[in-house]
RNA sequence: GGCGACGUACCCAAGUGGUCUAAGGGGGAGGUCUGCAAAACCUCUAUUCACCGGUUCGAAUCCGGUCGUCGCCUCCA
């Protein structure tokens, strides 16, 4: 049973085998923290998140980088806008983004590295292209990546370099160079703009050099993943294998990995677009992260992803059937002997979700041995055909493949003393039958966020999904 | 204009030529259980996979065409 994940650009499923046995390197592109990133931007987050915690979970050790783009146009016109430095900006949306990942429960990358501090190692490799002969210093002192000395551009893509439509698209020539597809290395510094004294003279770095610079200070020239949305493809990293691979004349990436968009309305949701919708703006609408993480989970990472609150409502309802199968897991008790055929379907659930994920992340399928798994708990939970010590472990298992999907409830939450005391008060209430009693703690309950439910192993407690304490 | 992806029930969605009279989640309808409520469980909700041809003993799955939707070629996750 291997893993297999669809390379972009061959378009087929192809059995991943890491560059050193059982060692992963994966680098993601981040965010540029110029705003609060939106709901689009954390599906390709948490789909490398996914990738992330497969790989745990199948045993590999995982280095997993995500840059941290702090300087580029969109960052410098708003901090002018604002009127403040460019630092206190993108400090301000760098926390806010590591805020969001938190409580989406992103993994938190192994290195984290901002566009700013790595400027030596951006020089270092523009310097190797200018003596290489594939950059150069255009009249306006900026330098280029010269896409002609290159003749395996565009292979990425799939894109012939002279079927790009140039020209057309591209605006009023703001930079000088020998050609219109060339892309900056490295833009020369203009008044009111940060810049870098450095070798190459002040200036700041283009966009694509810094991926190329990072990636390779932490995994190496040569490393096994490299992730992001689809609109990424070009040029983006186009141009990151051209300027990689023409200075270490080595291959870059061995498997690259799309997403693709979400959508909103029917059209990808980006800021361009004005359709987007932030973490914050889904919470205030009274979904949980949880929810919105299944939400932007479930769907083949590959398939546009329609976003609404339609797919959040649903998205609520699966996470609470987990979280409601885990909690009567943990209430349930009775005294019998082991579920003799325990064991075959916790081990053929485990079979069916490894192997769907190792499917080029089909989470689809493996969300289904999920719920079949839950359902044929349900119906030995009901008939009682589990002994106290099958439920926990049961419960266990299920937390094990949460591992790798992190939607449940976590294992350890504990009510505040005050709300405890109205669970206790509501089970006196109930043992003297005094149904108003246990209704108006019920009741009060359920204002304080907490939905209890009154099972056969006694009341049953939960956070509203989307409440106070998400 | 070039390149590419997709079209499965009311919604989302899996389906890697035969075990598909098509997983799973949501929604809806009935039922069981229950002080009530909720949850859970049971039954029902696609003989059909955009449409039309073709290949094959056999196709949702392969090929061709038609229609539709979306994306990239420009900053973008």
């Amino acid at each position: 049973m291997t893993l297999r994940l669809v390379d972009t650009r061959t378009g087929a499923a192809e059995p991943f085998v890491p560059l050193r046995e059982g060692e992963v390197g994966i680098y993601s592109c981040g965010p540029t923290v110029y705003g609060p990133a939106h709901v689009g931007n954390f599906r390709s987050f948490l789909f490398a998140d996914l990738l992330v915690r497969h790989l745990r979970f199948r045993g590999f050790t995982v280095r997993w980088v995500m840059n941290i783009t702090d300087v580029d146009d969109k960052i410098i016109a708003r901090a002018a806008a604002e009127g403040v430095p460019i630092g206190e900006l993108t400090e301000r949306y760098a926390a806010a983004f590591l805020e969001d990942a938190r409580r989406l429960r992103m993994t938190m990358p192994d290195v984290l590295p901002r566009a700013t501090h790595h400027i030596p190692e951006m020089v270092e490799l523009i310097e190797l292209l200018i003596g290489r002969g594939h950059a150069y210093r255009a009249d306006d002192g900026s330098i280029y990546f010269r896409i002609a000395s290159w003749p395996r551009y565009g292979t990425l893509v799939h894109i012939d370099p002279s079927q790009l439509r140039v020209g057309e698209r591209v605006s009023a020539d703001e930079y000088a160079k020998d050609d219109a597809r060339d892309f900056a290395l490295w833009k020369v510094a203009r008044p009111g703009e940060p810049s870098w004294g450095t070798s190459l003279g002040p200036g700041r770095p283009g966009w694509h050099i810094e991926c190329s610079a990072m990636s390779m200070r932490y995994l190496g020239p040569t490393f096994d993943l490299h992730t992001g949305g689809v609109d990424l493809v070009f040029p983006h990293h186009e141009d990151e294998i051209a300027q990689s691979e023409a200075a270490t004349g080595k291959p870059f990436v061995r498997t690259w990995l799309h997403c693709a968009h979400l959508r909103m309305g029917g059209v990808k949701m980006a800021k361009s677009v004005g359709n987007i919708d932030c973490p914050a703006d889904v919470y205030e609408r009274g979904f949980s992260p949880r929810a919105l993480r299944y939400a932007l989970l479930a769907v083949h990472y590959r398939s546009p992803l329609e976003f609404s609150d339609e797919s959040l409502h649903a998205a609520t309802a699966a996470v609470e059937r987990l979280a409601i199968v885990l909690k009567t897991l943990g209430a349930y008790r009775h005294e019998g002997p082991d579920d003799p055929t325990l064991t075959a379907l916790l081990d053929e659930a485990r079979a069916d979700f490894t192997a769907s994920l190792d499917h080029d992340l089909n989470v689809a399928a493996a969300l289904g041995a999920v719920f079949e798994l839950v359902r044929e708990l349900n119906r030995r939970l009901e008939a009682r055909c589990l002994s106290a010590a099958d439920a926990a472990r049961a419960a266990t298992f299920l937390r094990g493949l949460d591992a790798v999907l992190a939607v449940a409830e976590e294992d350890a939450e504990r009510l505040p003393p005050e709300l405890e005391g109205l669970l206790e008060r509501r089970v006196a209430a109930r043992a003297a039958r005094d149904w108003t009693e246990s209704d108006r703690l019920r009741q009060e309950l359920a204002n304080a966020g907490v939905t209890v439910e009154d099972a056969r192993d006694g009341q049953r407690w939960r956070f509203v999904e989307g409440g106070p304490r998400d």
